[in-house]
DNA sequence: TTTATATAGTACGAGACGAACGGTCCAGAC
DNA sequence: GTCTGGACCGTTCGTCTCGTACTATATAAA
């Protein structure tokens, strides 16, 4: 009986949960962390907010240590796992923002050759990250272990970005036009 | 006396009054809509809001039409174009994060072919569109006048992007990997 | 016992966002 | 001339997001 509308902050609770249930917030904080949630992390005080949210509208149920911590302990309820499939299966309708700050102060008139001079060594750095963990992934593949598609899809999906960026400021290091 | 740290909001409305200087909050709306800025935009309300607080902060300089809609108009101050040149001069020190609802489902184990059915289209018509923008460009160069070097190699870095997307979720639609 | 560190959760304020609403202005219909 | 539709312009509001700082618990070494 969900009133407001769920947000991605939701949904990513919502299916991190669906892998490691039941978990606590924090849980699920160290699991994004690892996760290569590269491309949408999520505050952790923001997901003691969401689970409880979620909890209220019904999507997950709720059950709170008596000592200690008195941790939150969270797991889907039918209806939580409905709306994360449903969520999975709609089909997305308009596409995001770049939202890249060293496009923006291009675009204002910063100078290319500076900008470009810090931007490929971390553009470097990450990309060389992602294709360690793409590595690692073929290690457990080749021992016959399970590594979800999905993740290995979105991990290649990064390389090729991160690959046009470190062309694209390479570039214009060089003082050349991309 | 900026007490309260710039936001990169706080940095385009600097950046687009420099250009047009002195503009009304709706006119900096305006400018954002065709001034490609595809890759961040700013809801309009928030222009109002932003004006109004860096006038506070001594950046802006505002005035108010006595009569009528009651207009405020807006020029920078030295402070604020300062503030504009030491941004664009800044380093970048952190990278974004990619942000893509795309990439998230597939995260998370949507379907890859249809999330490709319905991307492939929406990546060819933004960069088709893109495109156009250059060749626009490029006829304008053509005829000797002035376009921002910053902007045009904004575009050049939107097309990169559009077309490593469309390369790979059209392997993906094709049930390759890419 | 004190101190350090990892673990776990909370509070809060600023800002971002979008939807909805409310005025202003002008041009053409009547 | 005044009515009215539509473009123009600005504000309000509630929710969400974000980051920082703070509190508290557990474990273990010093």
């Amino acid at each position: 009986m969900s009133s407001t509308r769920l947000s991605e902050t939701s949904y990513i609770v919502l299916a991190l949960l669906d892998r490691v249930q039941p978990a606590t917030p924090y849980d699920l904080k160290r699991l994004a962390e690892c996760s290569t949630i590269d491309f949408w992390t999520v505050p952790h005080a923001q997901l003691y907010n969401e689970c409880a949210r979620l909890a209220r509208e019904g999507l997950l149920t709720e059950e709170q240590e008596q000592v200690g911590r008195r941790r939150r302990i969270y797991s889907l309820t039918n209806l939580g796992s409905e709306a994360l499939k449903t969520w999975l299966d709609t089909p997305i309708e308009e596409l995001e923002e770049v939202r890249d700050l060293g496009i923006l102060k291009l675009f204002f008139g910063a100078d290319p050759a500076q900008l470009a001079s810090t931007l490929v060594p971390m553009h470097e750095e990450r990309l060389s990250r992602y294709e360690e963990y793409a590595a690692l992934r073929d290690n457990v593949r080749a021992a016959g272990a399970d590594v979800p598609r999905g993740a290995w899809l979105a991990l290649q999906a990064g390389i090729g970005h991160e690959r046009e960026y470190v062309r694209f400021w390479t570039a214009l290091r060089e003082h050349e036009t991309p």
